[in-house]
DNA sequence: CTATGTGCAAATCCTTTGCAATCCA
DNA sequence: TGGATTGCAAAGGATTTGCACATAG
């Protein structure tokens, strides 16, 4: 795929910009975050993953790249309330776009929502504020189409 | 305090409402955050704070404790990133009001913004996704006044 | 060649759970 | 009274760390 080609390079060139080596190990927790790029991985999700392409490959330096992809706006961590930190690239890398998340409160499916109407008021209250806004995210809660008569948590 | 004794009333109500009892340590956990409107605390926070009301208090109880205000619509849960949960009680509880929060991500501080303007986009999106919206969750990513100019995590 | 990165296992941190004793309604 | 709640200690799960070895540049 050539957008992941020119997204491995991208990253390749990040790293390498800031003295970090561009190693087998990263490139391929790389290639499982492009391929799932719709998903919102954890983790272990992509250590599982990635052991087909590595079986060699710890954990802990999944972790570690994981965190490492965050220091370098490659990657942003969510929460979605499930006791696991969560993935999901950053615009910019791959063919990424700006969004947000419907998290239902009964079933805890997780829609994302294309749109990005923030523009202005992050504008608005970084000047208000004086403070330089380079990401936001936006969450809303409440009961998806399924669940909107049963209103209690499961 | 009469707002406090007020919030007290209203959350034993709740509790009520829903067969769950109005205990003591319930009580001492609510006083805590009343009391610490504006903080963010953790359950490790609340447990220490509330050892002064009522030492024989165990972490257990105050986790659970908190879950069950969060069941009961009494406060929720934000993730900031620093590896654990932290609560913020609900803006129809004590003297709260809807915000949303600026994070720097050199120092870590972090800025209520008081500012509802999202009702508009809410209903929209949940219009357009057929999703009933309860609740929202913005956060801005960036830099503070102070940190402006070091642009790398500490 | 040498600083960086890695795998493994152990350690750590936050949170949950089992259970007997206790307490509220 | 009786079911809900609690405290304690132990378990659980996610993440981090120490260290000897491997590797990119």
């Amino acid at each position: 795929m050539d957008k992941e080609r020119s997204a491995q390079a991208e990253v390749r060139d990040i790293l390498r910009a800031s003295k970090y080596k561009y190693t087998r190990q990263r490139e391929k927790i790389m290639d499982v975050l492009l391929e799932n790029i719709d998903e919102h991985l954890s983790a272990d999700d992509v250590y599982n993953l990635v052991k087909d392409k590595a079986p060699d490959i710890g954990l802990s330096t999944v972790y570690r790249t994981l965190e490492l992809f965050q220091d370098c706006n490659i990657l942003h961590g969510i929460d979605f309330g499930d006791g696991c930190k969560r993935y999901e690239l950053n615009h910019e890398i791959g063919e990424g776009h700006h969004h947000h998340h419907l998290i239902c409160l009964v079933c805890g499916q997780i829609i994302e929502v294309k749109d990005d109407l923030l523009e202005n008021l992050e504008k608005r209250i970084g000047a208000e504020y004086n403070f330089d806004i380079c990401d936001h995210q936006l969450k809303f809660f409440g009961y998806c189409e399924k669940c909107a008569g049963q209103k209690s948590p499961v």
